[in-house]
DNA sequence: CGTCTTTGACCAGCGC
DNA sequence: GCGCTGGTCAAAGACG
């Protein structure tokens, strides 16, 4: 059984000035090594490969929402098998609000994982649901439940001097009517996009509370423990 | 010069 | 067996 974390971040029309899918937790370094696009998506899918230590077999994909453009659906697969490298060149604003001390003692190497699964687990408590998610979240829809990471601004305020760097063709690829059309909406109002993914998206009033909770969090609060 | 991205080719799994 | 699809490889090029 292969682990597998889905996250998805919202990015909104800024997707295209975002550097390395403007992962907020994502200290690590990728790099890619394939892009297909995918049936049933006008978006392709990228993968990635951890590239902070070389055995490492840690391996992320990267797509677009194929609803909501805006939306990023990046899995997680397998897990590091290094400590988290403590860049300060990469997400150093973003982790520079994290504690920077996580017990090295044994799971280091799974942090970001294990952050997510936290998160998952929390809301997956907090919802009273099961537990299933612990090991395994996906969205066969495409596009619908997991971790929503609310990145629209975030991520400029957080690197604002990254911006610049490599941008995934990914996130540029987008079919003109479906982009404009969520640039739109995204223009408007990030409310909007909320209501809109409520619509889609056959929600519980407890993950509904939760999901506003993250939002008012801001973002997720990569903390490595 | 080393690292990373791009991109076509290759391979495996699955359904018909 | 064949075709489709998703995932990976690897050569070539770009970039800092």
């Amino acid at each position: 059984m292969v682990q597998k974390t889905v996250v998805r971040v919202k990015v909104g029309e800024n997707v295209s000035k975002l550097k390395n899918e403007g992962l907020p937790s994502d200290s690590w370094s990728w790099r890619k090594y394939g892009q297909k696009p995918i049936k049933g998506s006008p978006y392709p899918r990228g993968y990635y490969k951890c590239s902070t230590s070389k055995g490492c077999s840690a391996k992320k994909q990267i797509e677009r929402c194929r609803t909501e453009a805006s939306m990023l659906i990046v899995t997680y697969t397998s897990s590091h098998n290094h400590p988290a490298p403590e860049l300060p060149f990469k997400e150093s604003k973003t982790q520079a609000t994290e504690d920077p001390s996580p017990d090295t003692s044994k799971a280091k190497d799974q942090e970001q994982e294990e952050e997510k699964k936290e998160l998952q687990l929390a809301k997956a408590s907090d919802q009273g649901t099961n537990e299933e998610n612990f090991h395994y979240l996906q969205s066969p829809i495409g596009c619908s439940e997991d971790i929503i990471i609310d990145d629209q601004e975030d991520v400029f305020k957080l690197n604002p001097e990254k911006t610049q760097e490599r941008i995934d063709p990914l996130l540029e690829v987008e079919p003109l009517s479906y982009s404009q059309l969520k640039d739109l909406s995204t223009l408007k109002s990030e409310e909007l996009d909320y209501f809109d993914e409520l619509e889609e998206l056959p929600m519980s009033p407890s993950l509904w509370n939760l999901m506003r909770n993250n939002f008012s969090n801001e973002r997720i609060p990569v903390a490595p423990s």
